[in-house]
DNA sequence: TCGTTCGCATTGACTGGACAATGCGTCGTG
DNA sequence: CACGACGCATTGTCCAGTCAATGCGAACGA
């Protein structure tokens, strides 16, 4: 059956006997090796590509996926440095030294879709100001990132102009006089779009996680939603936390 | 083509023409009303599967796949109550009410794995104490939670007994002198691997969270690390974030 | 009326072929 | 030596069929 010649790949996978980056036996092979249809033996190999341990390189042949995560810290928008040693340690381990960041943005005037309406207060027809930001690394894309602004708010300011803003968007919309003093983020798992998979390149496999972080103001205004497209096999998410003394525990 | 197939479905499926829980026409329909052969439908339909959209319900036909996402809080463990209104609605938007809850704990002392053992601080073939949870919702497997301790602290007290500790393991971590006040958080986005995907009763197309927290003293010293594995088709994982006034901002 | 058995529609697994698309290397040509 | 054309190995797509597994409902029997 497909399922023996799929674990039995998946086995020489996880116990080096075929490393990252080296290349299956051939469809032909394989068929040969186990004497079954070629079908079964496709079976067998889209499943290891639909876990994400293998990707077809057309018509080279079947390889064993590499995976290289970078750190995505959502706090530092707003705190640049890690506050603890154990997140230093954390992401100069996974860093990028040595591979080159480029980016893309492009800003423009929508009605925002209705889930992100409804996060920025909204009404139906009220119009957003989007930052979409494109990020590669080593020329592949890497990951997608897009800020809705209430155009009210930011219309005229630095923040239409598609270029880097150095000091942050969120400096800006604090000289507005919009300073965010709580955010609240989002976090869901799923398959990639098509769309989503042709923009970032993703293959079959490859999950991603659709970040919405939503700022608000003192007086709990929602000034900015940011929305991120990671894909699983470029990222890990991470989080520093902290609190006071008298904790209440609940387990 | 099979992508016509898949493409016009997941269009129907998109514009609610094919609404959630809805049966899709049979493999013999699509075969008969596209002219083609069994195996391009059923690429068409595997690929819809794989992408989390329809789910296969042998022998009775696909159907589209629903979605009811609770909320998994990490910060709940040491912050009970949300302290923001923002969170709070959030919370009770996406509540489990009417739902039955079911949990099963076990507690074991493992030589735990090379992850593991390197966040805690071990040194090869130092033992840990897990307590590895399951938990269900409406009889259906949720989510599994697996929390490490350093032996040498947690002999003999109450976290070495697999029942429910209703004022939670910290705080018992924290009554035994090891009283965490910063965790780092991890998540990784993956396809589930097969061991996981059988506890977890996942389909195909569904990715998961994996979610690793490690827990400081104040002193530095590594004392819990906690597992997770979360179903993307059954989790939103949700943050709030809280700064004060003086923020440096960078974008 | 209730319980059991059986048929049937439907998907799962598989065969053994065919032709198309594609990247790479080789060979030949200018 | 440089460049282009071609061949080739390999995967992508597809066909037409077979047999097995399975859950549901209908028919049947007590």
């Amino acid at each position: 059956m497909y399922q023996q010649i799929r674990d039995a790949l998946r086995q020489q996978i996880a116990d080096g006997t075929l490393s990252a980056g080296a290349q299956l036996p051939t469809e032909a092979a394989l068929t040969a090796q186990y004497d079954v249809g070629r079908a079964t033996v496709r079976q067998a190999l889209g499943e290891l590509v639909n876990e994400g341990l293998v990707v077809p390189m057309r018509p080279r042949g079947y390889f064993v996926k590499e995976r290289r995560p970078m750190v995505f810290r959502p706090q530092a928008e707003f705190r640049k440095r890690p506050y603890s040693a154990e997140m230093d340690a954390f992401v100069t381990e996974h860093s990028a030294d040595g591979r080159e960041p480029r980016q893309l943005i492009e800003v423009a005037i929508v009605e925002p879709a209705a889930d992100i309406a409804k996060r920025l207060h909204l009404e139906p027809g009220e119009l957003a100001a989007v930052r979409r930001r494109i990020r590669w690394l080593d020329g592949e894309p890497f990951n997608v990132n897009d800020s809705y602004f209430p155009l009210d708010i930011v219309r005229d300011s630095e923040i239409m102009r598609p270029e880097d803003i150095t000091r942050g968007a969120n400096e800006v919309l604090a000289e507005l006089g919009y300073r965010q003093v709580r955010a609240l983020d989002e976090l869901y798992v799923r398959m990639p779009t098509p769309d989503e998979a042709n923009r970032l390149e993703l293959g079959p496999g490859t999950p991603v996680a659709y970040h919405v972080c939503t700022g608000y103001t003192a007086d709990a205004r929602p000034v900015r939603v940011a929305v991120s497209v990671l894909p699983g096999d470029r990222h890990v998410i991470s989080y520093e936390r902290q609190w006071e003394q008298p904790q209440d525990g609940a387990e």
